[in-house]
DNA sequence: ATGCACCCTGTAGCAACTACAGGGTCAAGG
DNA sequence: CCTTGACCCTGTAGTTGCTACAGGGTGCAT
């Protein structure tokens, strides 16, 4: 077992991936499926530990998995223009920032209602009270 | 089908919510199951528009099912103290707190990469490389 | 030879819905 | 009276990105 490839679980350790994940990303078509011991063990080379660390990376970035797979085929075309990229990029940095906006509103919305909290019985609570709007039946 | 009752499309359209969703919160022991028309057709009174409107503005305010579940046990026993309400609030709006925090920092790194671009070909796009950081294998 | 850490496949579970398929019901128009 | 169309019913499977088994096989040291 020490030949020159790496295990699942060294990969795992190499890219802070659980071994479900990989055999996971595998079973998705993200990472190739790498060659087999005589045991039918994985057999993974320097190839895959690049893809994976490039895919933890833009995970770790917030990327969506669909969003790695177009950025791994783009990464592969070396000579083509790169804009495709960045627009994935620029793309991700928008909803991330539309993210960001929902939560600083919710966020202020809970500081109001905690605020309001002078912590008596429930029935007066001002939380759920906060929580309990009116809402009109719609006709049909 | 005019009687003093809501059927399901008309409650989900009073709280902005599918009929699908309704039907899961019942499955799912959220909103009580009402009662049935002669032809089978659930009828819903104010109690279930009231709840249901509780549920789906605390959604909106990111708080789970689980947490959805324990703030209506509390709204209902009206001469408790309030303090497990508050509790139940400020703890989500640590969790808030921290996925802001989170964001930012994201947010941050994908600026960063994005203005590096200068949108050449593919293999020189900091954007790749950023992505392709080395890692090592860890030993056994 | 036996113990143990590791590997294999396959399936089911998580949150919180959403989307059918294949049927039944209700009210209105012709 | 019959049909049309909007609505309702149940039950199951899909979504995203994993995670957690169960029930077995492999590799290596003692």
């Amino acid at each position: 077992m020490t030949g020159n490839f790496l295990t699942i679980g060294e990969l795992g350790r190499g890219t802070d991936t659980k071994v479900e994940t990989i055999r996971y990303y595998e079973r998705i078509g993200l990472l190739a499926a790498p060659g087999r011991t005589a045991g039918n063990y994985r057999a993974y080379g320097a190839e895959h530990l690049k893809r994976l660390s490039f895919i933890r990376r833009s995970r770790d970035l917030g990327f969506s998995l669909d969003q790695i797979r177009a950025l791994l085929d783009l990464a592969d075309q070396r000579d083509r223009s790169c804009e495709a990229v960045d627009a994935i990029a620029r793309e991700h940095r928008v909803e991330v920032d539309r993210k960001i906006a929902d939560l600083r509103a919710l966020r202020r919305e809970l500081d109001s209602m905690i605020d309001q909290c002078r912590c008596g019985t429930v029935a007066d609570c001002r939380i759920i009270e906060a929580l309990s709007p009116q809402a009109q039946p719609q006709p049909r």
